[in-house]
DNA sequence: ATGAAAGCGCTAACAG
DNA sequence: CTGTTAGCGCTTTCAT
């Protein structure tokens, strides 16, 4: 009754409203929960410590749950076990009102008990079957920053990206490695598997492989990295053998982290902090009964000083 | 006698934990929960948009108490409702097992309900009366950085800060200016109340400010900012206003955040994610009732290429 | 349309 | 030292 049913009289209803501001009543969540095995609060999954583009969506979430007064449990899941054990968490006794997953691919299993326990799940920059996400077009931006690079005139172009066996890994970095060869193939160059690098996510490990790259017979002319973060461990390496960017060789990255504009780092522009807002909102909507569709947002190439066109 | 109550018999103790893992038991928290009025979890207060250093501090939090299987709660407190509805949410009916609050200073009257709750607490980067905390000696660093410029044959020195009279501010921006205008005096430089200028916490008020420095008669050399997201702000001012850093004037930071390796910042170093660590370790040894003390965290200064030494 | 009562699964107090 | 029982405060089902 006091869960706004809609089968109480009007009058009876003030009455109630009136004792319950009269005795500055408050219902107890814990016992709500007790009862109905779930929870008020929204669960968000994150791999937290691999990426500032994963804070910035954070930073949104976390932005418009609070304004709707929801707590927020938030999971690190950096291991299998980690994210078996959020999983558990969020399918277990204690059910969230909601779950918000964010750059992080779920292996069936998973996704089975997600599935059946009936808890709303909301995607944000990872494609998981059966629930709406926030994405960008990957391919399509890989796409985006290959031309660009092509059409700088630049034909050796080495992509620097995410391993792809990786059961953790970030999923994006393969459509954006597909948009590279697509771009390239559209523009009628080979596309030379020596200049596909692949690594675990991170500064260093990009830094590591640029380093190959490097020392190849015929290193490439122009770099495209998987993520900004990443971008930032290609110029790492670059300097570091004694080269200069863009002079010896030109970097484009993805994301536009925070970073960016201050190293001046021509990127692939996604909008971060709004994917969080927006991955909140159509959770709250789902949480709430309604119907939502998955979304991409728009990419751009932001033009900064790591690109250099060279004579065609 | 589930709770590792001392008092049973060894066979007892065994014959049921058979039964438990026969059975496959696991405990419902939210009934403990109902029953105890208290959490498993250990909720975070942040002052969340405000600073890359909280992210940083954040991560170090997560890291352990996810470690220890516990759940985080993450409230993000920007503004006074916020934080009362924070508050209340943590020593009312679902009080969580501990709290950690991070660079955000306390009323009262929240001090007061915290401590009646009884839920331990755990400070970080700020002081909160009667609560064992992990800091840095924000004036010794702030006198630190000073002298690293006095050093350096500056003499007319700029403080850029944050408000100091604002109730949510990060209260560390105090200290470093006392220490600022203390390095001044020991150096027998007359403080001049022109060159202090304060304005809330971020990078385009620092920006604003520090125009307003730029166009003093006589301006500064050098400028101390409160910490590294400010001193951005400010090199963006100085070279916005076509003069150089530190050709003209030298700027230092404070914190090392993830950017100022990239940007080639000067600035004083604390532990921001071990910060976040110890806090996270300590609160636990209190849940667990153990006795906790304050410690202060190391500064240095990092030299890079904001400061330029001048003739002295 | 409204009220009464039976759990939800645990803890804590109390009897044995 | 162990077994029993009465709540914790809500939801939900079943009478009235």
């Amino acid at each position: 009754m006091l869960n706004n049913s809609p089968r109480v009289a009007p009058a009876t209803r003030a009455r109630v409203e009136k004792a319950i501001a009269d005795l500055g009543y408050t219902p107890n969540p814990l016992a709500r929960s007790l009862s109905t095995g779930r929870t008020d609060s929204i669960s968000i999954l994150v791999p937290f410590f691999t990426s500032e583009s994963v804070v910035q969506r954070l930073r949104g979430i976390v932005d418009v749950l609070n304004e709707r007064g929801r707590e927020v449990v938030l999971a690190n899941v950096e291991t299998l076990e980690q994210r078996d054990r959020a999983v558990a968490a969020v399918t277990g006794v204690a059910r969230p009102s909601g779950l918000i997953v964010i750059s992080l691919p779920l292996d069936g299993d998973s996704m089975v008990s997600l599935r059946s326990s009936g808890v709303p799940v909301m995607a944000v920059d990872v494609e998981l079957e059966g629930c709406p996400s926030i994405t960008v077009d990957d391919e399509a931006g890989g796409m985006l920053a290959t031309k660009y690079l092509i059409d700088g005139g630049h034909t050796r172009i080495a992509f620097v990206g995410d391993s792809e066996d990786q059961p953790l890994g970030f999923a994006s970095s393969r459509g954006r490695r597909k948009g590279y060869q697509r771009a390239l193939g559209d523009a009628g160059i080979a596309v030379d598997p020596e200049l596909v690098r692949l690594a675990p996510f991170g500064r260093m490990t990009a830094h590591q492989i640029t380093a190959e790259l490097l020392a190849l017979p015929s290193p490439p002319t122009a770099i495209f990295a998987a993520s900004d973060t990443q971008a930032l461990g290609v110029i790492e390496a670059i300097r570091n053998a004694g080269l200069e960017v863009p002079g010896d060789i030109s970097v484009i990255g993805f994301d536009d982290i925070e970073v960016a504009p201050y190293v001046g780092l021509t990127t692939v522009r996604q909008p971060l902090v709004e994917s969080g807002r927006r991955a909140a909102t159509s959770l709250m909507t789902l949480v709430e009964g309604g119907q939502v569709t998955s979304t991409m947002l728009d990419l751009e190439v932001v033009e900064r000083d790591t690109v250099q066109r060279i004579g065609g």
